[in-house]
DNA sequence: TACCATGTTATCATATACGATAACATAATT
DNA sequence: AATTATGTTATCGTATATGATAACATGGTA
């Protein structure tokens, strides 16, 4: 059936699967971003710049802030050696 | 003091030293072998083959028993593809 | 013995994580 | 206004994670 209803709800259930679309995307992310806020909080809790951050993990600044922007897929050693240069350990549980 | 004594304690430091090192080696590497543990795990008690895992995450076999083998280092995203395979989330908790 | 299922190891190509440096934006302080 | 501190963004080179295929080992089963 095409009409005008027909087309505004294809054009919700569009809305739908965008809206899928994006919550799969966000709960494929969700990880990254979990770990990410809780690094972001810790220093900043600690009263820690990324610059001091940085130099106790052994690399720049420049890449702290890459690692908290969330724009790349960090390796697990990245995120331990991190949370371990902020007195804390990645505890990982499948749930 | 150099004796025959103090040659055993060196001895026994350098072994004390290389448990240190072990130690921290160990710790360093502990998210990587807890989180590949849980994923055998579950793997194992869902009667799932490294195969079929595979078929599910989009990957090899190969991969998978790379991934196992806890011979590297995983991306957080290929971590939590695995685990969305199985059924689980990745939770990970800075503690 | 000859499959067959499962897992391992090796290897190659490609994508990307990461180290590193520099330039820039902005706000706070002197 | 001129520093200074903090964080961001861009870029490059190198190391390595990952996709992909193939060969191999092993144990179970017909």
């Amino acid at each position: 059936m095409v009409s005008k209803a027909g087309a505004k709800f294809s054009e919700v259930k569009d809305l739908l699967m965008k809206d899928e679309e994006f919550k799969t995307e966000y709960e494929k992310l969700k990880p990254r971003y979990d770990v990410i806020s809780q690094i972001i909080e810790a220093r900043t809790i600690q009263n820690i710049t990324q610059e001091e951050l940085a130099f106790r993990v052994g690399t720049q600044k420049s890449n702290i802030s890459r690692l908290e922007s969330g724009t790349y897929n960090p390796s697990l050693d990245f995120l331990s050696k991190v949370a371990r240069s902020l007195g804390k350990e990645v505890q990982i549980t499948l749930k």
